[in-house]
DNA sequence: AAGACCAGCAACCGCCTCGGG
DNA sequence: GCCCGAGGCGGTTGCTGGTCT
């Protein structure tokens, strides 16, 4: 903010200004002084209280508009439009000052979830508020959320939006809503990781809910920048397997988001068709924002709408995502996340010059990858799918965060008293925020102890033999494991598929191995999806040729 | 006490739309 | 239909004051 040091120095400027053919340009921004006409260079700056007066009176006597008369018939040295952004955000009668009350943050958050950036739009449903204002507001809204972790928009508004879209869509005539499908209050608090892991899991895309361009562009361009969350916060841990840690969360999740996906649009492969169809292409075509691929991939995420889609680090300049050197999979060359990131295609075949290329599909990588398009994730997916279509039943993907154990756990916004907080934090969202902010040191992240501490050691599996696992019949073959000289268990052992050697091909000692890999939060949750009857095929483990081989475990 | 850092906010810039000539 | 100017809008910049270290 400009701010004028006395009133005295404003007179001493204006007269200065009025005494000089060359006022002083105010010395601060940058780019070309407007000139009026071949006159003086335009002061630029901050309004001295003379400017103002001199401005307000001109108003007085000939109203609003023609501003670029204002110089001419007042002497003052500004453009006319900055005159007009003067008056509309500071002169102007009936303005309001001060900070926004409840209500109006209130009232912005739902403006902003049915409009977007629409500063100008929103200030019309706020007398005495200013677009820049609002936009003002917005913008340090969404930094304090980023920083607490907490979501944009509080489940109530977006329920609530939801509601109005259905019933008055036309209510503010812009057609950019968001999707009635996005707004599900119980989708709202997926922890970040679930967005994260949407970026690199196209095999999600078909499954992809409607959103609007909006919303995605909005969302995104705030979420991206979102230094909240992250896989690879926590990769670093000791103790934790610094690729491992990463991948089997991520895998668990992508079934999470996958099953609510596909609980949206199982029974109407039409939407998705409207969804990449429409959404994507009217994004890329009518946008250069570029962001439509993930836009597409990320509306499977409710997260999105939370503003909590991160990436794990900030992106900064056009949507970039890459590696840190830790996940540089050119220097592991046994990294798992090699082959997590196939350049399949997705499905609408669609490539995000800044965001992936066939040639460049690393970069792409979710730093928390999974072991998408190596065909076991894909088939499991598929499977769940086919099995959600006939179960209306959606696993609670809120509680994958909160489980003990799960690796990503510091990744989420949910904490075990998150439901108090949500309250006050929907009543009271400034409030909230700068309370939150003081008590928590500004992350939930930071404030959750390390995984290493909770979370069972899941590369023991190998050491496991079938006849130890909980579910596994009395009469069923036990299957060795085998370990190298050192005692050390071969990362043949590490397979899933290993626990099909010899002649036991009992599926349910495959599941129960993706359970236990999938953590304590997708074996309680997703026991209708992986213990009932989905016979996956460890052949598929082929597809990810060194996906076990550690570099921990050699 | 001093410097660093950060949040808030006013103002600027560039692009777009619209209307008049 | 084209050009041009005015106004509107959204994104960004940069200054100030408060807080932290």
């Amino acid at each position: 903010m400009y701010r004028v040091k006395s009133e005295s120095d404003c007179e001493m400027m204006l007269q200065d200004q009025m005494d000089s053919p060359v006022p002083d340009d105010g010395s601060s921004g940058g780019g070309s002084p407007q000139r009026g006409g071949g006159g003086p260079p335009l002061k630029k700056g901050p309004w001295t209280s003379a400017e103002d007066a001199i401005l307000v009176d001109y108003v007085k006597k000939h109203g609003e508009g023609n501003w670029n008369a204002v110089q001419k018939n007042t002497g003052l040295f500004r453009c006319g439009k900055s005159c007009r952004l003067r008056w509309a955000n500071h002169l102007r009668p009936n303005l309001k000052k001060g900070a926004f009350t409840t209500d109006e943050e209130r009232l912005i958050i739902q403006l902003h979830a049915k409009m977007g950036n629409k500063w100008a739009r929103m200030a019309a449903h706020l007398p005495g508020r200013t677009d820049n204002e609002i936009k003002n507001y917005w913008n340090t809204r969404i930094k304090r959320c980023q920083r607490a972790g907490l979501p944009i928009y509080p489940a109530s508004i977006c329920n609530q939006s939801s509601n109005e879209d259905q019933q008055v869509s036309g209510d503010f005539n812009c057609g950019e809503n968001i999707s009635t499908d996005l707004l599900n209050g119980n989708s709202l608090y997926l922890p970040d990781f679930t967005s994260d892991n949407f970026i690199a899991n196209p095999e999600a895309l078909p499954y992809a809910p409607q959103l609007s361009a909006v919303s995605i562009s909005n969302l995104l361009g705030q979420s991206f920048a979102s230094r909240n969350c992250s896989f690879m916060d926590q990769v670093d841990q000791p103790g934790m397997p610094k690729q491992s840690g990463c991948v089997l969360p991520a895998l668990s999740d992508t079934i999470d988001g996958v099953l609510s996906s596909v609980d949206q649009f199982s029974n109407d492969s039409e939407k998705l068709k409207q969804a990449l169809d429409f959404d994507y292409l009217n994004e890329a075509n009518a946008s250069s924002k570029s962001i439509a691929p993930f836009g597409v991939a990320l509306t499977g995420s409710h997260a999105l709408l939370n503003g909590n889609f991160s990436a794990s680090r900030p992106i900064n300049g056009p949507l970039k995502m890459e590696l840190p050197s830790l996940q540089d999979t050119e220097s592991d060359p046994n990294s798992w996340l090699k082959y997590t990131v196939v350049p399949a295609m997705q499905p609408t075949e669609l490539v995000d010059p800044y965001l992936q290329s066939p040639t460049a599909t690393p970069s792409v990588k979710s730093e928390c990858a999974s072991p998408r398009n190596s065909g076991l994730l894909e088939e499991l997916l598929h499977q769940a799918q086919a099995l959600r279509s006939g179960k209306n039943q959606q696993p609670s993907v809120r509680s994958s965060s909160s489980s003990a154990g799960t690796p990503c756990e510091t990744a989420t916004v949910v904490s075990p008293d998150f439901d108090l907080r949500q309250e006050y934090w929907e009543e009271h969202p400034s409030s909230f925020l700068s309370e939150y902010a003081r008590f928590s040191g500004n992350s939930f992240t930071e404030s959750t102890p390390p995984i290493s501490a909770t979370s069972p050691d899941i590369f023991q599996l190998s050491k496991f033999s079938p006849a130890q696992s909980p579910s596994m019949g009395s009469g069923e073959q036990v299957v060795e494991p085998k370990y190298d000289s050192a005692g050390s268990p071969h990362p043949e052992n590490l397979r899933p598929d290993a626990l099909f050697s010899g002649n036991t091909a009992d599926p349910s000692i495959f599941n129960n191995a993706i359970a236990m890999l999938l953590g304590n939060d997708i074996n309680a949750e997703c026991k209708p999806v992986l213990g009932d009857g989905i016979v996956l095929d460890p052949s598929l483990w082929n597809n990810m040729p060194h996906a076990c081989q550690i570099s921990e475990f050699k």
